[in-house]
DNA sequence: CATCATATGTAGCCATGGCTACATGTCAAC
DNA sequence: GTTGACATGTAGCCATGGCTACATATGATG
């Protein structure tokens, strides 16, 4: 995936979104994680998967490849811990993720549509977007 | 990929976000193939990898998926035809992404950082959100 | 301590979407 | 009509993300 030294010289806008989609992936479990250990106190794996609506088997195996991102550590029949990395992008994800729902709301989206949208909306927002959205949601809320 | 009686019952938000991956690329070919026969009077497979940004094989393994889902019609060395279906989607894909890109710009998102974005976005936005998202720009922008 | 349910792990399959390398078709220009 | 540039097509590789089926570990309960 990192692989991305394409034939094609030109760096279009559709070549983003698509080297995203791991990306996008490893946030929803980083973050799952994290509301994990909030919720339960750890995280265990076949939690997660239950979370992430896919086998444990999914999760395992991509679990092993945020381990080798250096997002999580695990050993074995041990509940996912999250490293320091791992923390960090949970957060942006969390902080993200809530700025897209508050900001769906804030314009009349109901809130478990806003929910579901949310989900696929937030790992598409740049900087400038979550910021307009963000001053949006502020500037209405209150 | 339809193939989606998954063990875990639960039929959960992440479900619908990553089901819908592929349909999301054949959104973006459909739209793609429909601008080029709008540009140049035909859709060449060349132009139309050149325009997503991938290259002829990745397109033309795509596209034979296209056919194979009724979306478009091919022959050897022709140029790509889109069925009636598969100009119906492109329609609905084109106005969706017209109303994101107006409604980011219109939260005041730099008009090419809302062109990238929407990319991304334009494919997890539900009805609601939609009609939230052309509703706010149509009282504002005028 | 044996047993059994549940959690975790492993093997191996499938589809998608990306690529390079090579083969073949098309067509214009000589 | 050859030739050569460019478009198209095919073969085969890789990584990801999904799954089922089976194997093993853990831990509670009899």
């Amino acid at each position: 995936m990192a692989t991305n030294k394409a034939g094609t010289s030109q760096d279009n806008v559709f070549h983003k979104t698509r080297r995203d989609h791991s990306n996008e992936i490893a946030e929803d479990y980083v973050e799952a994680i994290a509301q994990l250990h909030s919720e339960d106190g750890a995280c265990r794996v076949t939690r997660l998967a239950r979370r992430l609506g896919v086998s444990h088997v999914t999760a395992n195996r991509t679990v092993a490849r945020l381990v080798s991102r250096g997002l999580v550590t695990t050993s074995p029949y041990q509940p996912i811990e999250l490293t320091d990395s791992g923390r960090r992008l949970a957060r942006t994800a969390k902080a993200r993720h809530e700025i897209v729902i508050d900001f769906l709301i804030s314009i009349g989206v109901p809130a478990e549509i806003a929910t579901a949208d949310s989900e696929g909306i937030e790992h598409h927002c740049s900087p400038e977007t979550l910021k307009a959205m963000k001053h949006f949601s502020n500037t209405r809320n209150h």
